[in-house]
RNA sequence: GCCGGAGUGGCGGAACAGGCAGACGCAAGGGACUUAAAAUCCCUUGGGCCUUUGGCCCGUGCGGGUUCGAUUCCCGCCUCCGGCACCA
């Protein structure tokens, strides 16, 4: 043993080690209960940060401790190689997209390995690897054979320069992000899942996900956006034509003054061709649109619209109201058409104040006998209904179920739900992702491609134009195919897959990731699944974990899998920050991996990402932090040192642990709570205060060795505390763990043990301190035997020389006895 | 605007179930070792006050409340961070 921690030699060394022998394999035939530890795997984008190395420094320290509690842990990872970064390469520095993305591979696996993780490398995945996305195309058609796949028309942003679709994050203020030229936008055709047929289990689900945090669930929630409400029919008064609204406050319908349609509800057309004022409607309708395009991410809250003349009857109260467009009212949500509240609706209230349109009051707050229709507020909250003949002076809430049964009864309306989720747009206009596996036949329509000819490669050796297109709709050899039902000549879908889908299902593959003649094996598949704990940034709350969700229950519907939740544990942990901004190439603080690696090594940069901060917290990145973790390794390491041959005598002798002086049972009483402790703090993720708490009893021992020089039997107490502190240090600190365990004698892999037990009776205390307070005050403590009878600390408390001087003269009112902890003397 | 989360020393953070606020680490200061420095080891370190060994007062964003006792529970504010944002 060196006296002094040379950490590169040693990490090298182990890492060589586990790798050769294998020691983090798994196999699904192993007795030992299954645990699936998963790390979001990362985009290849060229290297790793500190940033990206907490979300390994925990996952693997949960696998680890997992596998210590007799667990065999499924711990892989890999690569989601598809994506647009590729492309940006291809065009700005002339490599392929293949090329680019397999250099970064290669190099992040390095940085990987030398991080010491515990992965079962043999069961790397990369999406963008044919045997895997050949099963992503499978998937497609699985969906599409589902009647979930469908195509339809829908808008996309569109650079008239480049010529080419672009991403939302790609466009930046309204500009595209390459040439500063204003976006517009394009109707494409385009595909999509059909999503919202799981939004209600998606939503009720969430309920079963116990293991997840609430703010993750929420945010799904909120994002599914169920509402239940009713359709009601307005009549357009000339022609009959139906114009169903949705709302939720039926409740309100007597105090509609106002219609309102989406600028692109299909009725507009007709209502206004022929009219007087088409023109100037038709102007209105484009110059909505066109500021809609170009500022749709600012908050331009104000509502503008214009009336269509028409005018539609309240199929409630026969009376005419007027029909008018206006922007703040969406196509896609609802049925495209509003009714117009102004009394009872905050934005209503705006809009009929800015064109003066009539209010009219239905609901009273509770207690007040009516109202003006004359109001600066609108009264939102429930009331009772007014001026609403046949419901008047019915509580709001109870009018809401009255007039949906009314409405069913006369088939004015209906009771029905709606949500905020869309499906899901997985068409990506672009090179660099998973073909989608369609072909168009002039004769035969949309034709799947047969699972048999599975995967459609993409081409490898592609050009890029200046103009950034997608070089795909290009290649004639890509293009052009036959038809697999006719045979005739046909062309095939060039738009590629989002890769959010190709994330969708890479925790399944993971189970047979060499699977070639089905996407997976279903019994080694449902013996894996769920993944017990995923770990990830939170930034992925909502996307990535519902298409996933989605994903699998669609599998669990067709029986290719059993769960129908992957993820039965979620921790999403914090950002890293550096002089408190997230760490990103564009700010430039990056604090580069490779660099701590050298200066410091692995050890010391996962010791530190896991002490300064727990872990769903955010965490500023200090490099004097980053000294004390090494600090402490160093400590523990000259500690070893300097009992090495002592310990490695005494290896293998019993530790009966007779006639220990009181010091000894102190010192092994601080051994064994800190392991009760620090197994605790793991089982709740709390790295932070597992690592202080080592700290704590290192420090200890540095109290203790003159003892333990002194006397065979404090040795022997000493021994088991250096044993202990590298089996607990085996999850955060995996090479200076395994080497000083070598070094006290071992000679199999301490991370092959098995997690050890606390010995509860060397965590017995026999004497106690207990605080004595005076009107909650502390004034005093006293020693005491554990377990004191409460009469009988109350009884020492009071005789206390201090108490006896602060009560002296006052009357005692109460005195509170806490057993083990505290006596509390009221006194007036 | 709505929905979450967080405010504790000079800093990161701890206190898991209402019971010793500030564990552990960083930074700072002092001492030992050294020719010297680094490293290491030991000690001090929330603020204020008092004549001492020692003791007192204040202190967990702000203002109230409940309680023998509140960082912890309740009510009302303030600030910061995150998400959603015309969703009818």
């Amino acid at each position: 043993m060196n006296d002094r921690y040379e950490f590169r030699q040693i990490e090298a060394k182990w890492q060589r080690a586990w790798e050769e022998e294998g020691i983090y394999h798994v196999d699904p035939h192993e007795t030992k209960p299954k645990y699936y530890a998963l790390e979001m795997f990362p985009y290849p984008s060229g290297e790793l940060h500190v940033g990206h190395t907490r979300n390994y420094a925990i996952g693997d320290a949960i696998a680890r401790f997992r596998r210590m509690n007799g667990f065999s842990v499924l711990h892989p990872m890999g690569w989601d190689a598809f994506g647009l970064p590729a492309e940006n390469a291809a065009i700005e520095r002339g490599i392929q997209p293949a090329e680019w993305t397999m250099g970064n591979i290669r190099r992040m696996r390095s940085q990987f390995k030398r991080l010491g993780l515990s992965y079962d490398w043999r069961r790397e995945v990369a999406t963008c690897h044919p045997g895997y996305y050949k099963w992503t195309q499978w998937l497609f058609l699985q969906l599409f054979k589902h009647g979930l796949a469908y195509r339809k028309k829908a808008q996309v942003n569109w650079c008239p320069r480049c010529q080419t679709v672009l991403a939302n994050e790609q466009v930046v203020d309204g500009l595209c992000e390459r040439c500063d030229t204003e976006v517009t936008k394009r109707e494409l055709e385009q595909w999509f899942f059909k999503i919202t047929d799981y939004a209600d289990r998606l939503l009720s689900n969430l309920d079963k996900l116990e293991g997840w945090p609430e703010k993750v669930k929420i945010m799904q929630k909120n994002w599914i956006g169920r509402s239940e409400g009713v359709e009601i029919v307005f009549k357009l008064k000339d022609t009959g034509d139906d114009i169903p609204v949705f709302t939720t406050r039926h409740d309100t319908v007597f105090g509609v003054t106002y219609l309102v349609l989406a600028p692109e509800h299909p009725l507009v057309e007709k209502i206004i061709s022929g009219s007087s004022r088409e023109q100037e409607i038709r102007k209105f309708i484009h110059d909505v649109s066109r500021v809609s395009e170009i500022d749709r991410t600012s908050d331009l809250t104000e509502k503008i619209g214009i009336p269509t003349g028409a005018y539609a009857i309240n199929p409630m109260s026969g009376q005419e109201v007027p029909v008018w467009i206006a922007n703040y009212v969406l196509l896609h949500y609802g049925t495209g058409a509003v009714m117009g509240v102004p009394a009872h609706d905050g934005r209503d209230l705006e809009f009929a104040k800015k064109y003066g349109l009539p209010i009219k009051v239905v609901i009273a707050p509770p207690g007040e006998a009516c109202c003006q229709d004359d109001i600066d507020k609108a009264y939102e909250d429930p009331g009772i209904m007014v001026n609403s003949p046949g419901f008047d002076g019915v509580p709001s809430e109870e009018g809401k179920d009255r007039i949906a049964e009314f409405m069913e009864r006369n088939g004015i309306g209906r009771r029905t739900v709606n949500y905020k989720l869309r499906d899901w747009l997985i068409s990506r206009q672009r090179y660099w992702g998973a073909p989608i596996p369609i072909v168009y036949c002039p004769s035969c329509g949309i034709v799947p491609v047969p699972e048999e000819d599975l995967p459609v490669m993409l081409p490898l050796d592609v050009e890029f134009r200046p103009s950034g297109e997608s070089p795909l709709a290009y290649i004639p050899e890509f293009v052009n195919t036959t038809c697999p039902k006719c045979g005739a000549s046909a062309r095939r879908e060039t738009d590629t897959m989002d890769t959010f889908m190709c994330s969708s299902w890479y925790f399944i593959r993971y189970t047979c990731p060499r699977s070639d003649d089905e996407p997976w094996d279903p019994d080694i598949a449902n013996h894996w699944l769920p993944v017990d704990q995923y770990t990830g940034g939170i930034e992925h709350a909502i996307l990535h974990l519902m298409y996933s969700r989605f994903f699998t229950m669609f599998l669990s519907d067709v029986g290719l899998i059993e769960t129908d939740e992957p993820f039965s544990r979620l921790l999403t942990q914090g950002m890293v920050l550096k002089d408190g901004a997230k760490m990103s190439k564009s700010k430039g603080n990056i604090v580069s991996l490779e660099e701590m690696l050298d200066t410091y090594g692995a050890d010391t940069t996962r010791l530190f990402i896991l002490f300064a901060s727990p872990p769903e917290r955010d965490l500023e990145w200090s490099e004097q932090g980053v000294e004390g973790a090494s600090r402490f390794l160093n400590r523990l390491w000259r500690l070893v040192y300097e009992f090495k041959d002592d310990l490695v005598s005494g290896h293998g002798v019993g530790h009966e642990f007779s006639g220990l002086t009181s010091e000894d049972e102190e010192m092994r009483r601080k051994t064994h709570t800190t392991l009760k402790k620090v197994t605790e703090d793991l089982e709740r993720y709390s790295f932070n205060t597992a690592v202080a708490r080592i700290m704590e009893l290192v420090n200890a021992m540095y109290q203790f060795r003159d003892a333990a020089k002194a006397r065979p039997e404090a040795m022997g107490v000493m021994r088991e505390a250096v044993q202990l502190v590298l089996l607990m240090l085996a999850p955060f600190t995996p090479h200076i763990a395994e080497e000083l365990w070598r070094v006290i004698g071992y000679e199999e892999s301490i991370h092959e043990e098995a997690w050890p037990a606390v010995d509860e009776s060397a965590t017995v205390e026999t004497d106690i301190e207990i605080v004595i307070q005076v009107n909650g005050k502390i004034r005093d403590r006293m020693n005491v035997a554990k377990g004191e009878d409460p009469d009988e600390l109350k009884a020492k408390a009071l005789a206390s020389d201090r108490v006896r001087e602060l009560v002296e003269g006052k009357d005692i009112r109460k005195v509170i006895v806490v057993p083990d902890k505290l006596v509390n003397i009221v006194v007036s």
